[in-house]
DNA sequence: AATTTCTCCAACCGCGTTGTG
DNA sequence: ACACAACGCGGTTGGAGAAAT
């Protein structure tokens, strides 16, 4: 496909740099150039390469499109199914969810969340950006299972710093992929939920409360919470296999793991992310995605550099 | 067959973060 | 502590091709 035309507005303040869709000539001097010299150093890259691009186009080019790990063809089912979780979790932390799929780049998920994910969701009654249902799907039915709903009538057990909006909290589970919801499907904004948790097998979690944005840190529910939020990525069929190797739950125990921890930024958290954000419980969510995604999923027999790239932002 | 509308996705832009002096 | 440069990310754009009319 042909790219874009090049706008009024360059993307460097250089007069001269070539912009718009890439030729096979330019494609072949800049991979030759990054396998030779290495990644790196974009700036300067255009020049010692001999291209007339800035260095953010080059490097663009190349994680996008030139860097030799990445798959093509379509997303497969079982990729489709990982975004789904993932973007559940991670919001619109696209980099941070191509990291998780091998071969695939963050620019490639974004497109197909939006071309296709999203809209898939839509029809199905399910908000994209929160994974609630709609509120006219709950009015009207919807396909996916409304597996409880109760008013947070304990709120008063809240603590202080989250107990604001009305909302009811509900606990919902998608037929297909087993969602777990704490959400108010009225309210984005509000902090984590008075809910239930209900794993992909329809065990019931203890409920447990969460903060708002100023609450960090694991408060005492936030082992149980995240053992069901795990659990309902891991008691899928795609996950099984591998995750379950040593006969337990490898979530189990994944809030008191030691792991590499790994800076990431959450300037961009999505409401839903905030609603239930692993990033700000102190928790090691690199090391719990490390293990629950990295293997099931390896399509290349190993993890590609460009994984450990993203995630070690 | 011609035209319009829709879909896809490569590429760009702006901004936040990180690194360096 | 500050300023600046470089990098990386997410949101958005707009051209090409497909589908619909």
């Amino acid at each position: 496909m042909e790219g874009r035309r090049p706008t009024a507005t360059p993307c460097c303040s250089k007069v001269g740099m070539k912009r718009g869709p890439w030729t096979a000539e330019e494609d072949e001097v800049l991979a030759s150039f990054v396998r030779r010299e290495g990644e790196g150093r974009w700036r300067t890259l255009p020049k010692r390469a001999g291209l007339l691009r800035c260095g953010k186009s080059c490097r663009l080019r190349w994680v996008n499109y030139l860097r030799p790990s990445i798959k093509r063809g379509p997303i497969t089912p079982d990729e489709e199914d990982l975004i789904l979780r993932l973007h559940r979790l991670l919001g619109n932390r696209w980099a941070l969810i191509a990291g998780r799929i091998p071969g695939r780049t963050d620019n490639e998920i974004k497109n197909y969340w939006n071309t296709h994910l999203r809209k898939k969701l839509i029809k199905q009654g399910i908000d994209p950006r929160t994974h609630n249902l709609l509120p006219s799907s709950i009015d009207h039915g919807s396909p996916a299972q409304l597996v409880s709903c109760h008013p947070a009538t304990d709120r008063d057990s809240m603590p202080q710093e989250m107990g604001s909006g009305s909302s009811e909290a509900v606990a919902i589970r998608n037929d297909r992929c087993g969602y777990f919801h704490g959400l108010n499907p009225h309210h984005d904004d509000v902090g984590w939920q008075n809910c239930d948790v209900f794993t992909a097998d329809g065990d019931q979690m203890p409920a447990c409360y969460g903060v708002e944005d100023g609450g960090k840190g694991t408060d005492a529910c936030t082992d149980d919470l995240f053992s069901a939020l795990f659990d309902s990525f891991v008691n899928e069929d795609m996950f099984n296999t591998n995750c379950s190797q040593d006969g337990e739950n490898m979530f189990s125990s994944s809030s008191t793991r030691n792991c590499n921890v790994v800076k990431e930024d959450d300037s961009n958290m999505s409401p839903q992310v905030e609603l239930i954000d692993p990033m700000d419980t102190g928790l090691d969510l690199e090391g719990l995605l490390e293990d629950a995604f990295t293997s099931p999923v390896d399509f290349d027999g190993g993890i590609p550099a460009q994984c450990k790239d993203h995630a070690g932002k």
